[in-house]
DNA sequence: GATGCCTGCCC
DNA sequence: ATTCTGC
DNA sequence: GCAGAATGGGCAGGCATC
């Protein structure tokens, strides 16, 4: 019925305004190189195997039939009006034309209501150049028709409010989104949570309860400018009674939603937009855009019927963004700049500058030495200690005022004021302005030893002074990325660490540089690894010493190389899994996670050890959810010691082995309770699933004793500069 | 004033 | 953080 | 191999509640 309808609505929303349109001016497909990944021939093979194999449950099935169920009760509730944004609105449709076909005119605000509906159809796709095209397209028509917008749509479309250096947070959870609900539709918070199960997403949720609702006053139409306004206002609340306030102001919002309205701004408060895209795929379709709709652009759009022709064009835009965001992480920043000037504009307003965090270069995780060398192929490369602490970008501009941001661009200055002071005495005469890559590690200034990272995180956070300070950190600095006025982003790591070492001196204790060695030989980079271990760190940093600090290229550029990532050693246990946990997402109807624990013989209890999310394929959930399912009891078994309830209680049956990268002492499991600590359990760092053990009772799982003896084997090689080899022929 | 839940952010 | 998956 | 999603332990800080 929609579909027939939608046509004819099309047709006179377009009579009425006596637009023409050309099909043709303006369609486009994206360059294939823009990704340059697998061959259609094996996409197309995969397409079909996918079809033999599909279950509701595969990621994409449930992504359509989402949609589907949504946007009719969507379609229905409105009535057929002469207004624009009654239109049917689909930017995903290879003929959208950013002004005729979009559902606003130019100088009016943006409507949520097509934010929204791009979002939907985004959800819908799950290929990634029809994602970005049908970003692309709803960006062109904001750009020529209301590209002051421009900034807050790329904020809605990612889920922020302002850079995250400004440390503005919405304050906004579960609970606050709940009772909004609850206060803005009358749903009960229990049916609620029956359609969250049902539905996978609370956002889901939010727009079934609007679909079902009955509303007398037709809702206020929403604006991009208004929702994101109205999430600036959550953020400044706070104090007594903010809560109340802030449930107030999200029920005005939802109040004025339509269903698909709903279901984007809860997801959008819950900090999780799950649709498909975010900021990697966002930046190129604002590339995109601004080939397509450059700004103030308003005759025919462009033909680019063979994308090939063009495709430099497009590569070169794409890289424009990536790095203009990379070196200037800022929406307001690149998406003004965008709207105003275009491409040029950009290049010249996103440059790097002191003061401004920059993308931090990331490392991916690598199995063994072998894997290691083959990646590295033949490339020179150094290895480095990896510290167990905190990354810190640490700048100092040209003024002197030296700031510290994390590696997720928030401004943890104030955490540091120690570091912050002592800092110039590190740098050497002549230096006027740097940007550090460092680690900060908490530091027994007495020992002379590294501790480890669960004592750093005790350290408090905000308005620190000096004399607070308990808990006394060592920054191991290991790259820069600016110096005296100069960005170093192009320079090769070697040029980089040559620069690091003449220009700063370090100080014991205080700042160090990372310890690093140049050897390719598998045997001494495993001494070196052992050694790394040996000296309180997790493992080793490897990175190709002729390569730039070009994150917009390759961001995961160096390997980390860990000792739990090898499969011969590490904290492996045998867990018996006592409960589980409804998933959400892409993991809706099935249990998206368990909850360990090991057995104690003298107790004769299951203690909890810790919940498990990963390590298990898509096929292994259907599995473990099937088995699991006949496993629920309605309550404990008396001899169940946990804090927490998860959503069902199991029989203790199934033993998985899993892993993590440490233990620590947990204020909420109850692994080995009493004999390490009296109150206190044991827990798992990074746990995740190894093997299925079937060939184990549960009672045949690891002990609360072995917990603890691993634990003390660890807290031994912690304390005492004990190879971690000796430990090895004891637990494994 | 103490306690405990919620949120954001480290890993 | 770790891990899996579609492209 | 990228990009994205779903999930882990555990801390401080903020707020609600007792």
């Amino acid at each position: 019925m929609t579909s027939v309808l939608r046509p004819l609505l099309r047709i006179k929303a377009g009579l009425k305004l006596c637009r023409s349109r050309s099909v043709f001016e303006h369609s486009f497909v994206l360059p294939r190189q823009l990704t340059g990944t697998s061959s259609m021939a094996m996409a197309q093979q995969k397409s079909i195997m996918n079809y033999f194999k599909a279950s509701p449950k595969k990621d994409g099935a449930a992504k359509a039939s989402t949609a589907a169920s949504t946007a009719t009760p969507a379609e229905a509730g409105t009535s057929v009006a002469d207004d624009l944004s009654e239109k049917d609105f689909d930017p995903s449709s290879d003929s959208y034309h950013p002004i005729n076909d979009a559902i606003w005119r130019k100088g009016e605000k943006t409507p949520y209501l097509a934010l929204a509906k791009t979002f939907e159809k985004i959800s819908a796709e799950s290929k990634r150049l029809e994602i970005i095209k049908t970003m692309t397209n709803f960006f062109r028509s904001v750009m020529l028709l209301s590209p002051e917008d421009l900034p807050k749509c790329l904020y809605l479309s990612l889920n922020k409010v302002a850079p995250a250096w400004e440390g503005i947070e919405l304050g906004v959870g579960d609970r606050i989104v709940t009772k909004s609900i609850v206060a803005a539709t009358g749903f009960t918070e229990k049916k609620l949570a029956e359609m969250k199960t049902r539905l996978g997403d609370t956002g889901a949720v939010a727009a079934e309860c609007r679909s079902k609702q009955r509303t007398l006053v037709a809702p206020k139409k929403l604006s991009v400018e208004k929702v994101f306004q109205k999430f600036i206002d959550i953020s400044k609340t706070s104090s007594k009674g903010s809560e109340a306030k802030k449930i107030e102001i999200i029920k005005g919002l939802l109040a004025d939603s339509q269903p698909v309205e709903a279901r984007f701004i809860v997801r959008a408060l819950k900090g999780n937009m799950r649709m498909g895209l975010a900021e990697t795929s966002a930046l190129i379709a604002l590339a995109n855009a601004a080939i397509l709709s450059p700004p103030g652009h308003q005759g025919k759009h462009r033909v680019t019927k063979t994308a090939d022709s063009r495709a430099e064009e497009f590569i070169q835009a794409v890289n424009i963004m990536k790095r203009g965001y990379n070196e200037h992480p800022n929406y307001d920043t690149i998406a003004s700049a965008l709207a105003k000037g275009g491409l040029p504009e950009v290049e010249r307003r996103c440059k790097i500058k002191p003061g401004i965090p920059v993308k931090p270069m990331l490392a991916h995780p690598s199995k063994g030495i072998e894997a290691l060398l083959e990646r590295l192929g033949d490339l020179a490369f150094v290895s480095e200690y990896k510290y167990d602490g905190e990354r810190a970008q640490v700048h100092r501009d040209d003024k002197g005022k030296i700031t510290v941001f994390s590696r997720n661009q928030e401004d943890h200055t104030s955490k540091f004021p120690e570091v912050v002071k002592r800092l110039p005495k590190h740098a050497n005469e002549g230096i006027t302005s740097f940007i550090l890559d460092t680690e900060v590690v908490a530091f027994d200034v007495i020992n002379k030893t590294i501790l480890p990272f669960q004592v750093l995180t005790t350290r408090k956070r905000k308005n620190v002074e000096e004399g607070d300070v308990k808990i006394q950190v060592c920054l191991y600095a290991f790259d820069i990325i600016y110096l005296n006025g100069e960005s170093l982003i192009s320079m090769t790591l070697r040029n980089r660490r040559e620069l690091l070492h003449e220009h700063f001196s370090t100080t014991e204790r205080e700042f160090m540089f990372a310890t690093h060695e140049e050897s390719n030989d598998p045997e001494k980079i495993q001494e070196f690894m052992n050694k790394a271990i040996e000296d309180k760190c997790e493992g080793l940093m490897v990175k190709a010493l002729d390569r730039a600090y070009e994150i917009d290229k390759r961001s995961n550029n160096w390997l980390k190389l860990k000792k739990d990532y090898l499969d011969t050693v590490g904290d492996s246990l045998d867990v018996a899994i006592i409960g589980c946990y409804k998933g959400s997402g892409k993991r809706v109807g099935t249990f998206g996670s368990y909850l360990c624990a090991v057995y104690d013989k003298d107790k004769e209890e299951f203690q909890s050890l810790c919940k498990l999310a990963t390590g298990f394929s898509d096929e292994q959930l259907e599995t473990f959810t099937a088995e699991c399912k006949e496993l629920i009891i309605p309550k404990p078994l008396n001899n169940y010691r946990c804090n927490l309830v998860p959503d069902y209680w199991l029989t203790p049956k199934l033993v998985w082995e899993i892993k993590g990268a440490d233990l620590s002492i947990s204020p909420v499991h109850t692994a080995g309770i009493g004999k390490q600590d009296p109150a206190k359990g044991i827990s798992l760092r990074f746990p995740r699933l190894m093997h299925v053990r079937t060939d184990k009772n549960p009672e045949d799982a690891n002990t609360g004793e072995d917990v603890v003896r691993m634990y003390r084997a660890q807290a031994a090689v912690q304390g005492n500069k004990k190879p971690f080899n000796d430990d090895e022929d004891d637990d494994y």
